[in-house]
DNA sequence: CGCATTGTATACTGATCGGTATATTATCTG
DNA sequence: CAGATAATATACCGATCAGTATACAATGCG
């Protein structure tokens, strides 16, 4: 039998307090933030999601999600996977200098804190670092079996590199830095597809 | 007139705390935690340090003198500017993948926490960001000079480059990745110098 | 309507946080 | 030794943390 319907959207929620662990992170976005952010009460939010943990693992649930899908859209909208990894670039750029506050990416935040004392959320980063890895792997993979790389270039090799300057990007992008910086770190990444 | 004398070393104690904030992070280290590892109660902390920030902010200092003499050596080791370069990437990659436990880098990690909240924290960290910019900006500059660089090369914006893998290189070392990602990512930012 | 069910609001819990007041201990000076 | 000074240890402070007990409000079903 049905009680009393839900008063707010979950999902939306889940969005308002996705951006409160973006900003704060973790450790450092508590429940008065998180339900002051969310519009609802403590009462309500352990109902809904469970804990603390919980509702953080279900923002970086959707968090990936939105990711992984702008990432692969990106990815498959050249037919070159070379280009389709210099567009991937120039995403990324334009997704960490134009907006306002400076929040970097969720997941690279939260790897840094939560490696340990949170052993289902470190659990979860690194599943997440390793699709992330693998998304740009098969799409390396097929550049090179379509001779679009190198004979000798290792496209999980070029794969961790890329993922490597995502996480340079993101880091810099968490900071007050100049835009310009970024720029001119996409610019040779750009500078290295060259060469492979 | 001098009472009694301090029962510890102030240099090791600051050290050992380091080491905490290494491994938890600013928040994540506690007073409990830190005074353990110094093996002192909290009245001598407070006497010696004055608080938590200045605590951090004094470990932050030694973290960066030790850092910033060791890069200035290997920049220094090299007659070549990109070789010295290349050198560089190296050490960082011995010492990111040699430790036991992955620590990644205490300014990066930091940054990532701290810049909204402690505003004394943050400053140092921008600063301590613009200084490694520097000593890179520094050396290439020079190497420019001297020829060892294409002349439409940008040094600073090679500088940032460099900077940015580094960053990306501490992110990794956090997370208990494989030390051959590391090894691919250096590899790979070596092909980068080859052409600039 | 009456009842079961479920979400919401208020107010609270024990634990832990950073920081400190008080008292004691150890040193230097005279 | 006596007194001044400074570091130590114990025990505590108010604030805040994540999480919850209790009471109330709103729905569906009969």
């Amino acid at each position: 039998m049905a009680g009393r319907p839900r008063q707010f959207d979950k999902d939306s929620t889940l969005k308002q307090a996705l951006d409160v662990f973006l900003e704060k992170g973790y450790e450092g976005s508590s429940l008065d933030d998180l339900c002051t952010a969310m519009g609802i009460t403590r009462p309500s939010l352990y109902k809904a999601y469970g804990n603390k943990e919980a509702l953080f693992l279900a923002a970086l649930s959707t968090y990936r999600d939105r990711f992984i899908e702008q990432v692969k859209a990106i990815l498959e909208s050249e037919s070159n996977g070379k280009q389709a990894i210099r567009q991937l670039l120039t995403w990324i750029d334009n997704e960490h200098t134009a907006e306002e506050t400076p929040t970097g990416c969720l997941v690279v935040n939260s790897g840094i804190i939560c490696n340990e004392g949170y052993p289902q959320i470190a659990d979860k980063i690194a599943i997440l670092h390793d699709q992330r890895e693998n998304i740009l792997f098969e799409r390396l993979k097929r550049a090179h079996e379509e001779g679009q790389l190198k004979a000798d270039t290792d496209p999980r090799a070029l794969a961790q590199y890329i993922n490597g300057i995502l996480q340079g990007i993101a880091v810099l992008a968490r900071g007050q830095r100049k835009p310009e910086v970024i720029h001119n770190i996409v610019a040779l990444a750009n500078l290295t597809l060259d060469q492979v």
